[in-house]
DNA sequence: GGTTAAACGAGACGGTACGTCTGGTCTTGTA
DNA sequence: TACAAGACCAGACGTACCGTCTCGTTTAACC
């Protein structure tokens, strides 16, 4: 589905119920054992399919890992996510980026996570596919919210808002991924407050 | 014997060849063979060396990837490393992120440091030893430099020193693990001035 | 449907041009790529056939190939076949015995042969069957010949002919088969007059 | 052993465990579960070694059966194999017949026996192997009773002893293999006899 | 300076998983 | 309803590595 490499096989004759059974088990299989003991055969034996099943619709392991977080955040589409914009953007930014340390925390995602983080730092047809279906949507929210508050001359006019929402979330999965300090909600915070005011001195009182 | 949790090898009798073969081999391969084809066996045999070596002194491939790293930047040691200070902050920054810039897009170091990113993501215990060893020094370069222009008056006197490099750095090493988008120069300069100023309108001028 | 153990196919539906092709293809594949490497599924493609197809009417692959040889040797079918009978029995034999072995040193019949023979040995019904449908009729005929010649008084009156056909075909499908020895027009011949004078020494000379 | 295919393993270092622990698996399952559902997997699995074990040392299933018979012919090593030599040939053929006529028989050792059979007609090079080191010695000893014969005068002087072994041994592996007919004790006495007169009348009576 | 114990190269071993191939079954149009 | 097409579950194939375990063979420290 995400990337054909061969023959097509004929999706219309696909049994849905292998697919997500596929899935699903892929996605359990990472909370319960781990990203390194993985398998193929794992996957095929928990979700109760032939081996080929998995190899005549998903390229590679990390693709199957791709889907399966594809098929999770289905469950809420239809509409396009959104942040919350109370008008106080900082207070909205604080509590988004508060949840997204707290999900990061999660031992229930946390290997998911990184699965799919280093599975697409080595194949760039995937991280082409990530940008595009998972984290794209995802950008395109933040960058509404930061938008609305440009408007509202909250934020300089010339701002880059791709550098910007980098800037805000850029640090947080770095220190999430590399494990280089505690990621905590304070964490979270300062983030954001330096974010907003920048590293040098403000002429007036912050 | 201290409290290791095997009978540990006598470091003394340890050939210093055989080690400098190993590293030598693991980043060699790393860089013509990527990391998902990277096997111990590999390494043993390019190195001419038996496998048996290699898990004698090391406890895992990330580990032996790590040492590798270090190998490498072992040669500039004795002297810790520093940034530029010309007195200008955003020349000095902006010089150093396009330097990183044009490392990160070196095909030559863009496999071996993604193995090393990405084993580091997996293995906490890697992870500390990275903080430790590798970043460590090289983040306490980045703090000096903002702690020189901070007594300069060119920075918030209560800026949190950590949050501020993570907020440089941070979205740089992101864009380029997840490939998010291009790794220019001209980003480099962007994220410089944009966390110098803060995403908020700066009341004067600039 | 009679005691046929699953739901009998409807025999009058079946499409004749499948049936030839799948037992030409079988054959065919038997002298190109050698039974190890034979399979349905290639029997399936390379008769443009589905696979059910083989399935619904052929118990065992085995089942296929006796098939095969069955429809080759229906081409001269009709009248039963029929040894030469010039009076002259040793010439007789030798000549039919030549023949044989030129036959099984062909290449072109030597894998399709041995593929034949192997699935008999392991497969009782199949070797039932060929003893009826393929072997049978062969058999009788050599019975003929001798029966022939044992009225002309050249045989024993109290001749096994059972045995003594076994005698002089046996030796020369054994070496065939297990290759226990050249198999020559020479050694043809002595199979026939070692077989009709027996081991022991004659009284007066042969 | 039998038969190298690429780059020789270091003999001295083999395992003598594990080397008969596989001969025996093999032999096992093969009358347990019979030559089609013998695997390769399954006989790793059954002696408790690693598939590699046996890819390293035997070139095919075939080679490990021969290995498996071979392993058990030599228990009785040392000395070559002899037919019983009472002076009366008759006899003593007739009861070496009823003896291997029992043992093809003998549901324990069908099995393996066709198994061997069959790998040795779709194979040469363990054809070779078998005409050598199993069937030479077995068939030396026949001849070597048939000249003991030939000494006495019971034979024909310029008979071709190979023609003579496979004349009387033949039909009766040929029976058996193809199941052409039932393999009696009095079978095989037919046989001696025939073979011995010849099928031509004896001028005076028997 | 001969002894000895550890590290070494080599590589066989019991295993796991790979990605492919085939076996048989089942399903979906088409004729 | 037989057929071609081919997806499906199942599992064996032969290969690649894993991490452990001998093997001799250096090699360095201690006697």
């Amino acid at each position: 589905m995400t990337t054909q490499h061969r023959a097509t096989p004929n999706a219309a004759r696909r049994k849905e119920a292998s697919r997500r059974a596929i899935l699903t088990a892929a996605f359990d299989l990472l909370q319960e054992i781990g990203y390194a003991k993985l398998s193929i055969e794992g996957i095929a034996a928990r979700a109760g399919v032939g081996k080929q099943t998995i190899y005549r619709w998903w390229p590679s392991k990390g693709a199957v890992i791709f889907d399966a977080f594809l098929m999770l955040s289905e469950g809420s589409e239809g509409e396009p996510p959104a942040l919350p914009d109370t008008g106080d953007l900082e207070a909205d930014l604080t509590a988004v980026l508060r949840a997204t340390v707290a999900e990061l925390n999660d031992p229930q995602y946390d290997q998911p996570m990184r699965a799919l983080a280093t599975e697409i730092a080595h194949d760039p047809e995937l991280a082409a596919a990530y940008v595009e279906r998972l984290d794209g949507p995802l950008k395109e929210a933040k960058q509404r919210r930061l938008r609305s508050a440009q408007r509202a001359g909250q934020l300089a006019e010339d701002l880059n808002l791709d550098v910007a929402v980098e800037m805000i979330w850029g640090p947080l999965l770095n220190r999430w991924l590399q494990r280089s300090g505690p990621l905590t909600a304070e964490y979270a915070d300062d983030v954001v407050t330096t974010a907003l005011n920048g590293l040098r001195p403000r002429p007036s009182g912050r």
